[in-house]
DNA sequence: AAGTAAACGAGACGGTACGTCCTGTCTTCTT
DNA sequence: AAGAAGACAGGACGTACCGTCTCGTTTACTT
């Protein structure tokens, strides 16, 4: 039933011979993607990947060690460069910036699930860990740069270093995220944009009282 | 025949059958706790929670929609009422102790793993991201009625919302806990309250330079 | 030990408390033939039973040792009565009489899966075991009368005993009726009668050539 | 699509993956028959037979579509060639050489318990149905030519049908096999033999008095 | 009339089997 | 050598039934 829709189309694609086959693994993770985006996680089984990539089920396992392998992969490239570090002057734009278009990103049908799966996945495989550690320790980087620029301005506040800050961004996020009780919008980008920097206005309402 | 009789004024009788045995409930509860702690989260199956609690499946089914409600139910008693309001005289004494008690807590080795397990199954279980959803819910709500408080007294800083600074610490916690990379120690604890309060001697600081 | 008292002089008490329900009785019996006759073996469970007849499960244990005692007596009522002794005149009448009506009434929908359930319960359980063999024995000793009037009028052939030619009769019914390769049809009781009695034409056959 | 493709011309590929693993098949037969012969019926289930085979249930169902049919190929190979066709140069030496020799070999503690199920199955599995009936017929070919061997040389009482006779012979068998009120002996099987020919010793007797 | 005891409906309980699905490994054949 | 197909052992899933066990109610008999 379903299988027929998902199943792809194995007779176009050759396969090679000797060296790993490149559309098979292209193959692979359009498939973990499409049936991540249209079933959710409990769609995602090696069974179903192997059905709907029309590969054999020997071909994953010869490549990637687990099905969060499989996410993560096709997680990475398409989230990777999905969000460039913005120039606008200041500190609080920057970050701003950053955390609105990083919000929106995840929000993204393609990346919610996969994001999703892979934070969940990585609570009971180390591998999983691993890739979700190696994922956030980049997109930790890229922001840490962000507000080392600033701070080199003298654009941050001086009481907290740096890390905590980081996580507290991406905390926001991705707490809101897993739980869902709110949803990390523009709005949260901006307040906490506001909680790193030292803005003069609200510097100035602090010593008024 | 008499069953229409019974139907038709199921008012009269309140409760006909053998009640619940609080007994097997507790062995449930106590037997999903213990797996987790000793096994992790793969030796957790509905069929080994039953083994191990000496319960039938169909108990477990009857009372418990899922996997996750079983933990979550295991969880909400333990985790609850494990961090009490502390009350030091200063918002940033009282923040900072709430949120080291909390970290610890959450470190115990019958806390961790539930804990884990309630985020990772949210992903993927409708139910257990509604026990989620309520579980954090409580928590936010102590934690906001704290920084309510030093608020009254004009200890918080004015420029953010609390509801922001409730995700930021909650943020960095299961962002830190669940991601792993750094542990949510006592020191991210006073980090978070130095980000929240509005502190002389740190205003005092900011202004020399 | 007040309890080995009582117990040691029950003949004082012939009987206190509730006297058993007839009404429950009946509606387990009716139910029991009710959903063989709707729904098959299959759907006879103790189960469904309690259900469909609006009584506990405990009312069915406590009267009937097992699934097959309650089909055994539901069908004990309805199948013994049902046919009774011709006297056509003749042996060959007679059993062709009482053949053909024996077939016909097991071919009735209320009477059909009961035997059946009732022949393939004796295969597992001895209880039922033991009702099919008194269920059996009581219409093989109505059978074995009709032959032994005949044998006394000198009707029966003389080379088989009787309980050979009633175990053939009713060897050929249950065959038929078990395996379902042809049915117990009236032809069928024709010609069990014409392999039991020494009739005139078939002697002269065989003495001719 | 090409699926379609495929499914008009499987020439191509005669077959592509594993193929049946023999010693799995036998694994599981000879479980079912070890099972039959030491628990009898209740100890055959689709979930000890997978576990006495060493075989996951999954191969049970990929092969066989019920218990019932896994007993009766099992039964199949044992019960078939087991009783050959004798010729003893008399009718009634045949028949009753082949009727003790067939009442004799179902009395095996192999193969009465395989016969008891595989009746009592197809009073609820059509599938069982279908091969009770199908081994049944086999059965009933190897009599009948035997009995019309006989009718060729006229030994064969000429006012019953041979597939009467066929089905009083089994029938008797199977009646006494299943309800147990007296065994299918050799006994029986002289009185069945006498039932079935012309002898001319019964004739003399029967025409004396 | 009060007391007592059995039978009742309902249904929770510990078990076990069902038939389906998925996991990770292993052939077998094709390219 | 790599891939597609798929058989295999194992085991979890959620459902259903088994037979036993309270419950609280109803009904009859005894005192």
């Amino acid at each position: 039933v379903s299988q027929d829709v998902n199943r792809a189309a194995p007779a176009r694609r050759p396969h090679a011979g000797r060296r790993r086959n490149e559309l098979a693994r292209q193959a692979v993770l359009d498939a973990a993607l499409r049936l991540l985006r249209e079933q959710g996680y409990p769609g995602l089984s090696m069974e179903a990947l192997a059905r709907a990539a029309g590969a054999g089920k020997h071909t994953l396992y010869r490549w990637w060690p687990s099905k969060a392998a499989v996410v993560a992969e096709a997680a990475a490239a398409r989230a990777a460069a999905e969000v460039a570090i913005p120039d606008t002057g200041t500190l609080d734009g920057d970050l701003e910036a950053f955390l609105t278009k990083t919000f929106r990103a995840a929000d993204h049908p393609e990346i919610a699930p996969v994001l999703r799966t892979l934070a969940a996945e990585a609570q009971r495989d180390p591998a999983a860990a691993q890739t979700l550690r190696e994922f956030t320790a980049q997109r930790r980087q890229v922001l840490r740069q962000l507000l080392q620029r600033g701070d080199s301005r003298g654009e941050l506040r001086r009481d907290v270093d740096i890390d905590l800050l980081v996580d507290a961004a991406y905390g926001v996020f991705w707490y809101r995220f897993l739980v869902g009780h709110r949803p990390p919008d523009a709005a949260a980008a901006r307040d906490i944009a506001k909680l790193a920097t030292t803005r003069v206005t609200s510097q100035r309402d602090e010593q008024q009282p």
